[in-house]
DNA sequence: TTGTGTTTTATTGCCTCC
DNA sequence: GGAGGCAATAAAACACAA
């Protein structure tokens, strides 16, 4: 019995050596595989025959690849989707925005559900880069629904997290800025919900503030108390898209922010719908950044367009005017072109790798110990580079803007072998923000360095040298094609490390 | 070293489209 | 009916904590 399976193992050995059940991919492999898969999610039969060709393996391989690959991808969507459904309910936030109404949990939704966008649309309408967008869009659509169907019938999250909107702002506190657990019950669950509570607060909607009945109506009259004589009757409607600011709509706080004083000696400064604005849109649009890699141009439209409305505006602050020139001035020293990621460049060769790279890395050791996805990036990439420019004008302003969080960002962004703890602030809503590309090829890419430094003797990589090489041309290649959510961190890094790379050549 | 959890690869069946 | 894709599943490979 024993001999005949010792010997059936013998034989199997052998038979297991040449046609081994599973073979992993060869790292050249995989760079293929993702590079293409990074171009074109679909390959027809001739691409997957030479890609097959190229890469030796057979066809069905390839197809099998992709598909799993595509499988991937829309499992992690869905993941991000519903990690974000389930953090914006804790959160009190915007848990309507991506799922579209209804979301109870990651496996049953109602009504409209991007995770079920097509992949093929998303690739061809560039949803990957644009997602979040469209979860705004939906968001937005959401709430003219709302406001055409002012009823009952919409028992929805939705409904539930205006409520807690409406009680957050009446607490005055930023939705975006919000800790899970302020409002968290002691035993860490959610408190029960009292619409009827927030429907009996006697709210009288008036003007654009009939959206949804008293709910969010008492939301919009917190922030509209927050905002006390800024606010304008005529203004944008609350959580869509905001249109040119007028210019007397803020000119206070420009002036006062000339004075300086206004920021110093207003409590509500976190508050404040600017920096909520700009929290809002970091925070919300880094949480798909991987795909939904809106960011760079939302922060930078945050610039140009709401302080760019200023530029317009007969109120022209010379010294924001200053500042936002020395931001765009540095923007454009560092980025060029506006879309590109400039610093891509700068970390083009093996040393600047590691810049981009450990930033990633240290995410990644951030989501193993609990900081999943983190993002260190969105919010506050750019006053790392007025600091390390030592640009005081703009670190002044962008403190003012991002002082709240700029420390431990600053230091996890600039310290290679950080493990520190994020932000208590922004960052914990910014959690389960690593998408798909990243986890997935990161990780692989993380491994291989980690291989590559600890010299760890594998059977599949022999060569260090050649794995390091592959490292670095995967990185160059996954750099110049998809990432421009590496953007920021890289953009945060790539300064602070210019100089002393150059030193060091 | 081992147990456990995660990721990756392969297979299979079903569905949709042409 | 065939091709292609998706989803479920199994199993190998891998990572990591104890």
């Amino acid at each position: 019995m024993e001999e005949a399976t010792e010997f059936h193992s013998e034989e199997n050995k052998l038979s297991m050596e040449k046609n081994k059940k599973r073979r992993l991919k060869t790292p050249a492999q995989l760079k293929g595989l993702e590079d293409f898969y990074n171009d074109n999610k679909y390959p027809t039969e001739e691409m997957k025959s030479e890609l097959a060709d190229e890469l030796e393996l057979t066809e069905k391989q390839i197809s099998g690849w992709f598909c799993h690959r595509r499988l991937k991808d829309k499992k992690m969507l869905n993941d991000e989707v519903c990690a974000n459904g389930r953090h914006d309910r804790s959160s009190g936030v915007i848990q309507d925005r991506g799922s579209g109404l209804v979301q109870d949990s990651c496996g049953s939704t109602k009504h409209v559900d991007y995770r079920y966008l097509d992949p093929k649309e998303v690739e061809s309408h560039g949803l990957y880069n644009h997602g979040f967008s469209a979860a705004d869009m939906m968001y937005g659509h959401n709430n003219h629904h709302y406001t055409e169907n002012d009823s009952a019938t919409d028992n929805t999250s939705s409904e539930s997290s205006s409520s807690l909107q409406d009680r957050l702002l009446r607490q005055g506190k930023d939705l975006y800025d919000m800790e899970p657990s302020s409002h968290l019950t002691p035993n860490g669950s959610l408190p029960p919900l009292n619409i009827k509570g927030a429907n009996n607060l006697g709210y009288k909607p008036s003007g654009y503030l009939k959206v949804k009945g008293d709910i969010e109506h008492a939301a919009i009259t917190a922030v509209k108390k927050q905002l006390g004589k800024h606010y304008r009757e005529d203004g944008p409607l609350l959580t869509v898209e905001f249109d040119t600011i007028p210019p007397e709509a803020f000119e206070c706080q420009i002036a006062d922010l000339a004075n300086e004083a206004y920021y110093a000696a207003n409590p509500a400064l976190p508050n404040s719908p600017e920096v909520s604005a700009v929290k809002k849109q970091s925070s919300l649009s880094s949480k798909y950044d991987s795909y939904f890699t809106k960011i760079s141009s939302q922060d930078s439209h945050m610039d140009r367009g709401d302080f760019g409305s200023l530029h317009d505006s007969d109120f022209q602050d010379k010294k924001s005017f200053q500042v936002i020139n020395q931001r765009q001035n540095f923007q454009s020293f560092t980025n060029p072109l506006p879309h590109k990621n400039s610093s891509l460049d700068l970390n083009a060769d093996s040393t600047g790798e590691a810049s981009a790279y450990n930033n990633i890395k240290n995410r990644r050791k951030g989501t193993k110990h609990g900081f999943d996805g983190v993002r260190y990036d969105s919010a506050s990439n750019p006053s790392d580079h007025y600091e390390e420019n030592n640009n005081l004008a703009v670190k002044q302003t962008d403190s003012l803007l991002h002082g709240y969080e700029n420390s431990n960002l600053k230091n996890v962004q600039r310290s290679e072998y950080v493990k520190s703890k994020p932000s208590n602030s922004v960052h914990k809503s910014q959690i389960y923000l690593d998408t798909e590309e990243r986890r997935g090829l990161n990780k692989r890419m993380a491994k291989e360095e980690k291989f590559d430094g600890d010299r760890k003797v594998k059977k599949q990589y022999r060569d260090p040298d050649e794995v390091r090489a592959l490292t670095n041309e995967m990185m160059v290649a996954k750099r110049a094609k998809v990432d421009p959510l590496e953007q920021y961190d890289v953009k945060q890094s790539s300064v602070a490390e210019l100089e002393p790379r150059k030193s060091q050549r």
